[in-house]
DNA sequence: TTATGATGTGAATATGGATTCACATAGAGG
DNA sequence: CCTCTATGTGAATCCATATTCACATCATAA
């Protein structure tokens, strides 16, 4: 049998693994004995720490979350100066997905279905909240006049996102094909083309 | 019962249909009973026109195909001028998302399940197909002289798709009270900043 | 007008996955 | 060392959908 875990450790071993798996193939091809196999379980044992298959869902969902506000969390603050903080923070999204992380197919679980509302909520709530830190830092680049302050600090970090969003998509489709550190790289110039102050 | 029609215009019809609910629902939401609901018809009628769900669904991204890849040629047609092609573009599409058009989670199909390999793949090169064609444009902007010289096309082509995927899934996610148009004539400054030769 | 095939219908049937349940056992606390 | 409860297991069961099938009916063309 498979050594026991105490339910709180178990349910993160879980929904880390969740999350994995939901980069890899979304939400549709989600399912639980894949999940249980993952962390070396049998179905039925999941039950023991997740009321079903959309608090898996849900669970993996809190991983994502925190994993990616964490990520802007560090950006801020291992530097002061608030675009060289988006510069690390898109470094890190493209390393986050190369390693497998997620990102991409994740946002897909916005077109969940009727029945699963509340999940697509929380991911337009997680999707929102990770725009509005970046506006935050947006923001405070047009404070410290680094930034044009003639433009909207919203449509910039809408625009940051869609940095990300393609390249996770490509790197997802192309695989190792796609460098997407280098595309990074050259985006990244462009980004600080338009909204730097000259 | 329902009125008869010849296959042909049948399969248009429920391919159509299938594509709109595909962008409301996502590929997971998707199911053949309500698809024959929105035609009025019965469930097992889909199945003269179609061999099953996969077919239908690989209709849809025809569909999808066709119209996406249109609005990149009319706007081609439209104008000389590469860079204005591209914000026309860009209106289009936001246009085509306000109208619930689709876009936003057809390209979620991308993460389709493993034993829906072929719909994966044909999603992929649709979205390839789509970026290969602004690239184009690019080029010929950059010929033109409008666009800088010194940038790579296909980095320019994904940013661009970038400019759309955020928005059409904020329009998902908030309806209305996302000014999509708004938002796409903003970040067309931006992006235009970023690629015009100054 | 009528014969015929194509299209539509409703009632099965099939299937893949989620979920439940009765039973087994590890492992923490006394 | 013993007990008792939380965790793990395998075998059902349930359920939502896709899919099939026998039958009905419309559309067309001879």
């Amino acid at each position: 049998m498979t050594q026991k875990m105490n339910t709180e450790a178990r349910r993160e071993q879980i929904a880390g693994a969740a999350l994995k798996l939901l980069a890899e193939r979304g939400s549709e091809g989600f399912n639980i004995a894949d999940l249980a196999e993952s962390v070396g379980l049998v179905p039925s044992a999941i039950y023991r720490h997740f009321e079903g298959r959309e608090d898996v869902l849900d669970a993996a969902l809190d991983v994502f979350r925190d994993r990616v506000y964490g990520l802007v969390e560090a950006a801020r603050n291992e530097t002061q100066d608030p675009l060289q903080a988006l510069e690390l923070l898109l470094t890190r999204h493209a390393r986050l997905i190369e390693s497998g992380g997620a990102v991409p197919h994740i946002m897909a679980s916005m077109s969940a279905p009727e029945g699963h509302a509340a999940r697509r909520a929380k991911t337009e709530r997680i999707f929102a909240g990770y725009v509005a830190r970046v506006e935050e830092l947006v923001r405070d680049g047009q404070e410290s006049g680094q930034v044009r302050s003639d433009i909207n600090a919203a449509t910039v970090a809408v625009l940051f996102a869609g940095m990300i969003q393609p390249a996770a998509l490509l790197r997802h489709a192309e695989g190792e094909r796609f460098d997407i550190t280098a595309h990074v790289a050259r985006v990244w110039e462009l980004f600080r083309r338009a909204v730097a102050r000259d």
